[in-house]
DNA sequence: TTGAAAGCGCTAACAG
DNA sequence: CTGTTAGCGCTTTCAA
């Protein structure tokens, strides 16, 4: 049993092509019982239009192409839900790419993206391409007149509608949470410091530090790389003139540096504070559970998904183009002092 | 600037249709002079051929659709990721929905993919579905001869590839595990129940009982829902009369268990071992770390993917229909004693 | 009330 | 070497 089409319903019937469509369509220019008939044996063959022959026609496609660096990743798992949830709400399907962080594979999904296959795309930057801050492709991609959003690790070289995290906000008022219930050497721990979204937090952190007279100092900027040694790398930060507070730019690496301390004999908070970023499923159930700031990371997905299917379906008017900024919130819990 | 067509090229060159297309596709009936021209002409307008055009020609999109019940549950998070970095190798693209445990989201997706879509799919049942036990729409799915392949969540009713864990087996060596450790009062806490997969778990732990002598009681077996408090719950394990270990059928269940058990103050393992389903993220940094199975989320995408393509590729031979079953491990830490 | 024809963008067999 | 034609599956004028 192949899969049937309209000209076999019509050779069955001995009719056109059109007058079928237009039976199945429910035309009222059809006599009542060869639509009956014809509508009778296309639900018994199980007949579906075909989708692409539809969008070649249609030039719609009624899917949205999301790129996302790492599915693994909570945060953009979040994401990623949240804009299926509002696509499928309103009426469109998903087709999804990982990039794994990589360049090459980016321009490549996006090439792919361009030809037709979706109406609109929504992508977070890969680490690649943000430290190399190379998006030419992201330009071409705009001048095919595709809509396309972007959120999170953006590039202030596209113009398009984004979605960001207000980072440097986050991390300026983390600090000065920490500084609020006494800390006064605080330290950040990061593995991102090549995007966008990291740079932001450590200039929050400056500023927050600045505000209230405490000196930056480099050593408390740890960068940390795929294959360094966390524990080293702390052992700077904990042995001598130890710090007060660290704040890690994400969750995995915050429960890691939970450990460390632990392991150290430092007690947290009293000792050491931690603070880290992505309020994910970790977080909440180490002990002690760790205070973390939360980027909503499904209100992001929706957002943008709403964002996009905008743009979609008003493409005659060209409205401006505009970039959300969403707050952030801090969950406190027991890894830090409470004012 | 409007996305270009060959026709666009044809008619600023004045030649065919067929003409240009045969000259970016490097074709040799073509004179080279001309070929330059128009392949110049094309990249200088970044000309890409349309992909829906090409699906309907060539009756083949290259992608496949992948139906998982819940994204945010890591294990088909793992699994997901597996099938991506699969089908992408092998030159396929993913078309992802969630059906969050819906039936009725399940046939609509299913649908979708069914109208020329995709060249085949790989979907884990939802639990409603499970529960409904109906699969009427999958079975007409297959009827319209695209290749499928069921993971996890299976149903013996439909007869195509499948991948699923081996967890009767898990369970059974697990319970053993246990056992051999010294515990005698061995609970399975469970919130999936009513999925296939829940049932195997209850099975071989059932029968690890038998084997060693050990009696089944009803009490042991707890079903927790949505809205249940596990607490309570598990009041009446610990209370009176007090198991000495806990089986728990997924990650997060296992965590509220380990801090349920810590609550009340029973030492883990000494008193209450606890051992876990889904090697995910949480289970190794709380304290004490999880045991827990771990079902090899990523292996399973690859797994069915190649299962997938390799049917697509050959669909002449029609191979018989097989299901491969994955050995799971046991991920040995701190929440169960050492035999 | 039905059908013929054109066209969405592309390829490929066949002529010229 | 280049062009004509047909066709993938469908909708939609426009004729009959």
């Amino acid at each position: 049993m192949k899969k049937i089409t309209l000209k076999d319903i019509a050779s069955t019937f001995g009719v056109s092509i059109s007058t079928v469509s237009k039976a199945i369509n429910d035309s009222h220019e059809i006599s009542s019982e060869l639509k009956a008939k014809i509508q009778q044996f296309a639900k018994d063959h199980h007949y579906r239009p075909n989708r692409l022959a539809l969008n070649l026609l249609k030039k719609s496609t009624k899917t949205i192409g999301v790129i996302v660096p790492n599915i693994l990743n909570y945060f953009f798992t979040q994401v990623f839900y949240g804009i299926e949830q509002m696509a499928n709400k309103r009426g469109y399907n998903i087709i999804s790419c990982t990039t794994n962080e990589s360049y090459l594979k980016e321009i490549k999904t996006v090439e792919l993206f361009s030809a037709g296959t979706v109406d609109g795309m929504i992508l977070s930057l890969a680490e690649e391409t943000q430290a190399k801050d190379d998006v030419e492709h992201l330009k071409e991609f705009m001048g095919a007149r595709i809509p396309m959003v972007m959120f999170d690790r953006v590039s202030d070289k596209i113009e398009c509608d984004k979605v960001i995290v207000d980072d440097f906000e986050a991390a300026y008022k983390t600090t000065g949470h920490l500084i609020k219930t006494g800390c006064r050497k605080i330290a950040v721990v990061s593995t991102i410091f090549n995007s966008s979204v990291g740079k932001l937090r450590i200039d929050g952190y400056k500023k927050a530090l600045e505000e209230h007279g405490l000196a930056f100092e480099e050593r408390l900027n740890v960068q940390v790389n795929k294959d360094d040694d966390l524990e080293l790398l702390l052992s700077f930060l904990l042995d001598d003139d130890p710090v007060d507070a660290i704040m890690a730019l994400d969750e995995m690496t915050a429960v890691d540096v939970l450990n460390i301390v632990k392991l150290k004999n430092k007690a947290v908070p009293e000792e050491v504070s931690i603070v880290g970023f992505t309020n994910g499923r970790l977080s909440k159930y180490v002990s002690p559970a760790l205070t973390m700031v939360s980027q909503h990371g499904k209100y992001i997905g929706e957002m943008a998904a709403n964002m996009l299917i905008d743009r979609i379906e008003n493409e005659g008017d060209d409205l401006p183009f505009s970039t959300k900024l969403i707050k952030t919130s801090l969950i406190e819990r027991a890894s830090t002092k409470s004012c």
